[in-house]
This record gives C-alpha cells, sequence and structure tokens, in this order.
DNA sequence: AATATAAATGAATGCATATTCAAATTGCCT
DNA sequence: AGGCAATTTGAATATGCATTCATTTATATT
C-alpha cells in the first residue's frame, strides 16, 4: 500500500473494469481510446460495465503516459478589468465544451522584455505538460517565451502582440479602433484632445497611441496632452486631475481602456462638475457591460469577446495538431456611440484639417 | 518511443538527474521529499545538479503515486458579480502562495436539491484526485456531494452554506449584516420597505431575507414588498420597474447583492427619475468597489473578501491534514453608509415600533 | 476451399516518480 | 576493538494507463 488507506479513495482502476468484463487490461483501455482497434460489441460492452462501476480513465495517468495533459494554462493579470472577466468566463465555458481544463494562475505584474523574476508557479504550471499557455492581460517576457520553447508548450496572447518570440495572438483592431475614435471625436469639432495612455509598454497601449496619434496628425491636428492611467481605475482617478486641472484643459479625451474611461469621467463629472458629453467628451475601449449603463453612456470601440475567445480556442486546437506555427489572428470591433461624446458635426468622416 | 518524437519535449528527468550525481533514483526522489531519508551533503549535491540540469519532479507522475496532486478545484458560476471576480483573484493569489494549483471550471447554474445533471467537466475534475472542490456562487448539489464524497474530496462552500450534506462553508454574517441593514433603513424613518430577493434557493438569499423580515417583525413593522432578480443585474432591472411603478411604491428597497443594487439605482436615476437618497433609499450587499464609486455611492454591508479567502485557504490545508472534518467559518462585516440612503434619524437603533 | 489480408486481442513494456524493503554504512558506547 | 542501533542507500515495486509487438481470429480474394 502506497497511499494512506484512511485517505485512499476506492478507486476503480482499469484493472477492475478488466476482471469484471473478463477482458484484458489493454481492451478496457482501447475502449476508451477512440480509433483503436476493438470490436464494437465489446467495446459497448466494456464501456456499459465501466459506466456501471463509475470508472473513468485516470486523467494524470493518461497525461504522463501520453506526454499531454489536456489543461490548458492560463495567466492572468489585472481582473479589474471587466473585459478580462467577461474573457475568462467564456474561454471558461468554451475550453470545458471542448473538454479542455483551465489552470488558472495568476500573474502579478505585466513584466516585459528584461530578465525580471518569472511567476514562481509558472516553473511550476508547465510540468503538467500543458497544451497551450493563455497570456490574458500579460505580456510576454522573454524569460518566459524560452521556458515555453524549451517545454514545447505554444503560447497564445490574448489582447498583446510581440514582435520578438513566437507566440500566437488573438487582438482586436487596436489601430483602426483608435482612429475610428479619433475621427468621432474630431468629427465632434474637439480642439484640444488628450490620450489617457495605458501601461505604455504594452503593445496594446502602443497601437491604440500610435493609431490615434497618427488620425490626428493626418487631419492636421497637434498631438495630443498625454497622461498614463497604466489600464488601472485608481491611477486613472488621478491621471484625470491632472489633465483636466491644466490651463489648457481638454475638451476631450480617449481613454486607452474602458475601466480607465469610467474613471475620467467620474472625475470630470463629479470632481469638477462638468457635463460630460456636452463640455468634455469621454471616449474608452472594449466596450465593457458597464458603459451602455444609464449611469455612465460611455462611447467606445468594441473587443468582440466571444469572437476573440473562439479564436483563441480554435488556436489552440490547431497548435495541439501541428506544432510550430504561429498565427495572429485580429478581430475587428465597432464603434458604439453614446452620450458622453459630443455627436458629429458632419456626415461622414471629417474632409477639412 | 510512446510520444511523438516531434513533439516530445526533452525533459530530463528522475533518472537523467541521478546518473549525472551518480546515484540511484531514489536518492534523487529523496533529495526533492522533503523528510525523507537523506544525507544532507548529497541532497545539496543533488538539488544542485538538479537546478542547473532545469530539473523539477514531474507533478503529474507525483499525483499519481501520492494520490493527491496540489490541485484546488474551482467551480465558480456568476463572474457578472465583482464580488466573486475579487474573491477569484485573492484566492489565486493565495494559493499560488500555498504552492497550490488552482483548476477552474464553469458551473452553469446554481442547483440546488435534486438530482439536475452535474456539470460535465465536474466528473472529470474529480478524477483528477484534487485536494478540495471550493464552490463560488454555486450551489452544492447532492448529486455533487456525493460524487465528492466517494472521491474523497473535500467540499468548502463559499459564500454558502448547507444544512444536509456535510461541506465546509465560509460565509458572512448574512443574519447580522440583514438586521443591520434593516435598522439603517427604519432609523431613516421609512415606512414602506421593498426586498429584492437573489436566487431564492440559495442560504445567501434565504439568510438576508430571513434576517431583514425577522428585524422588520420585531419593531413592528409589516412584512416588505417582494420581488426576485435572481442576483442578475439584468433580472433586477425588470423586477426593479415592478417595483416602482405599484401604487404603494416603496420608499426604500433593501437588494441582497450590490449588483442587484445597482441596477435598482440605475432604474430608479434614469427611469423614474428619482433622486435616490432623499426620495427613495437602496440598500445593497458585499460592498463591491463600484458601490464607492461617486456614481453611485450605494449603502451596503461588507463581505471581506481578504478575509474570507484566507479563511478558505485555511480551511483547505486543515482538510488535507486531517480528513473528515467540517467545519462553519463566519466573517463578519461592516455597514458601509454612503448616499444612496436616506440617513439615520436617531443615534443608536430605533426604539419605537 | 485455400490462401492472403485485415482486424482483434493479450502480454509485456514504459511513462516519471515515491515508497518499501533489505542491505550497507555510519556512529556510539563500553 | 567490537557489537548494537540509527541512519543512509539502492533495488524493487507500485501508481493507472496507452501503446507496441506478436499472436490469434475474422474477412476478403482467387
Amino acid at each position: 500500500m502506497v497511499r494512506d488507506p484512511t485517505l485512499s479513495a476506492p478507486a476503480v482502476s482499469v484493472h477492475d473494469v478488466a476482471r469484471a468484463a473478463g477482458v484484458s487490461q489493454s481492451a478496457v483501455s482501447r475502449a476508451f481510446t477512440p480509433g483503436s482497434s476493438l470490436s464494437p460489441d465489446k467495446r459497448d460492452r466494456i464501456i456499459a460495465i465501466a459506466a456501471q462501476m463509475g470508472y473513468r480513465p485516470n486523467p494524470l495517468a493518461r497525461s504522463l503516459l501520453r506526454g499531454k495533459s489536456n489543461i490548458i494554462g492560463v495567466g492572468v493579470g489585472d481582473l479589474a478589468n471587466p473585459f478580462f472577466v467577461q474573457t475568462l468566463q467564456l474561454l471558461s465555458q468554451a475550453l470545458e465544451s471542448a473538454n479542455l481544463r483551465l489552470m488558472l494562475f495568476p500573474a502579478h505584474r505585466s513584466e516585459n522584455g528584461g530578465s525580471q523574476g518569472a511567476e514562481p508557479s509558472l516553473q511550476e504550471v508547465l510540468h503538467y505538460r500543458i497544451d497551450a499557455l493563455v497570456l490574458l492581460s500579460v505580456s510576454l517576457s522573454s524569460k518566459l517565451a524560452e521556458e515555453c520553447r524549451r517545454a514545447q508548450v505554444p503560447i497564445i496572447l490574448y489582447n498583446r502582440t510581440t514582435g520578438q518570440h513566437d507566440a500566437s495572438c488573438v487582438v482586436g483592431d487596436n489601430t483602426m479602433g483608435a482612429r475610428t475614435i479619433a475621427a468621432h471625436l474630431l468629427g465632434g469639432g474637439h480642439q484640444r484632445l488628450a490620450f489617457l495612455a495605458g501601461t505604455p509598454e504594452s503593445s496594446t497601449n502602443a497601437q491604440r497611441e500610435a493609431g490615434f496619434n497618427a488620425y490626428l496628425a493626418e487631419q492636421g491636428h497637434p498631438a495630443p496632452i498625454r497622461e498614463e492611467g497604466h489600464f488601472s481605475f485608481d491611477a486613472s482617478l488621478a491621471a484625470t486631475r491632472r489633465l483636466l486641472v491644466r490651463p489648457d484643459r481638454p475638451d476631450a479625451i480617449f481613454c486607452a481602456n474602458d475601466t480607465m474611461a469610467l474613471a475620467a469621467l467620474t472625475v470630470a463629472r463629479h470632481e469638477f462638475g462638468l457635463d460630460v458629453g456636452r463640455e468634455i467628451s469621454i471616449a474608452g475601449y472594449d466596450d465593457v457591460p458597464m458603459a451602455s449603463w444609464p449611469s455612465f453612456g460611455l462611447t467606445s470601440y468594441s473587443q468582440p469577446a466571444t469572437r476573440m475567445v473562439d479564436e483563441t480556442v480554435r488556436l489552440i486546437h490547431a497548435l495541439r495538431t501541428r506544432a510550430e506555427s504561429h498565427e495572429e489572428v485580429q478581430c475587428p470591433g465597432t464603434l458604439m456611440v453614446r452620450g458622453s461624446t459630443r455627436p458629429v458635426k458632419f456626415k461622414g468622416p471629417t474632409m477639412e484639417g
């Protein structure tokens, strides 16, 4: 006896089923392995007996032997952002439907580039022979990329991209989204634009900022005033205050995501007494559920979480089959115009400078 | 060769380390098993060589042999409630600190009592020899309880209780919280009270409702008007409309959680044009971060998520050691008074009927 | 009907490790 | 120095199962 007899569950094993069915252990194993050679009637009989005995193949043993575990590692950073919560919810359901397990681990800070200490638990998770690693709201450190490469674990970045390492990614169209927001704000006749940045190192912020700035420049507008809110509600409260006390107070703020936009809206409305949507326009990104609440009515560029999760799962399957492919999937969104921004004056895109 | 050679990672095993260190496989295993008999210098040498080779014991093989996996199963229902999101975040961090893995699975609807179909993935998760199952915002079905009992998996209900099955639970003090809210509303001089119920079968709702009703009865007040919002934002929008169109429109609503209270507040303010906190009072439960946003200022009874998660992890450890104990831990909260409720007229609890 | 081919089966092996058992080594005391 | 206990060690076994290999049985071909 290896296990503590007081703890050991009377788990029924292949051998028990084999004995009960009067067949070999191999037969029982084959009965649970689709595509293996076993006569249909015998398979049915084994399955029936197994069901009656409450037998299920032990996933641990199976994983050990097969070298893959049907487990997907999911690293998650900031759950304060509802977009990622929604994603996590959808992803957990999608993975269950695909008969995959989800192992969750917290990735404290989004570390980028350098060899900062990798998440301790990550070291461990990699040893579970996970089929893939999905990074949600976490940047990929080169150290982590290297570890995954060695462990042959494909990486999928969700809502992030990376140029340097071979990881797949699923993203929205940040450039288009940011340009669309810029066009919307300019169409509203705004003159002094501001950009409330997220974490500057993240590709997500970089693309949104670049797209926004590029469009403004194309239209002959000066670069926007800039503050950083690090994708955080609290940090954005402070950042917005800094924006609004300026002598050249902006008349429109594009925030790199909705969490930050909600903070900006809160400060503008309750601390500065501004009529958001008339005296100042505020736009966000993601279109989280709260954006449509009457209390906020936040104009935002949507990210299609359902579609993005579907693509993520599709990628997982693709990577499970043929190794060494790496894709970048882009899912377009839509501008959701609500009351937090002044309506556009002209139909169509602004034509003048 | 069992594994596909193109996929197989060059994972370093005990044998590799043993060979490199010139010791037996057993010695290497013992080096990684605290408390096992091995001379200190040899242990150090093995650890050093292992570290250099990048070796870590395979958790799958280890779990298979030991009969326990260091994995905690976490069933999660509704992530729309920020309280559970916060809990999940805290729990994932706490488990990582305790060197435990978190396996997440979605539990679609909170099923209670009857033998409705159990979550399909759950069947599977149980076979991972998980050390414990934590149910977040999910009721315990008798079927699930039975399955866990057979698999020797201890259950911890978070924010729920159950009378029938032997599961441990971590809860706030719902009765006290509801009574405190009731006292607060009566103290504000309200006459026509309403209760916006969550899922009626949940113990959480039952206790809050009972506590609220009991206090009102003790103070000689009639039973509150009642509607059901099923802990859902959308359902609560509709339920609040039903409440507010009544001829005997309530002048105070106690909602069984904050998500519902935010919906009620939204409807009262934006659809009925009511001045919340003056014309009508609305109180919630949980004290989620949004409750303190200036846009809402929701009076709420707090649930100490940090403390509750700590207790959950403590319970996990306790249950890992000695089987067959089952505890109920209660964590008291605090009344957070904000602008959504009329201030109390008198100091101290109301004295009159 | 006889052979060739395909399908079905069981014994044996291995996955990566922890633990038991017995042997070997060490330390200790007189 | 000698004997006994305590400690250290390696070989062997077990975990639960998938897969290979050789063998038996069923199906197709002429």
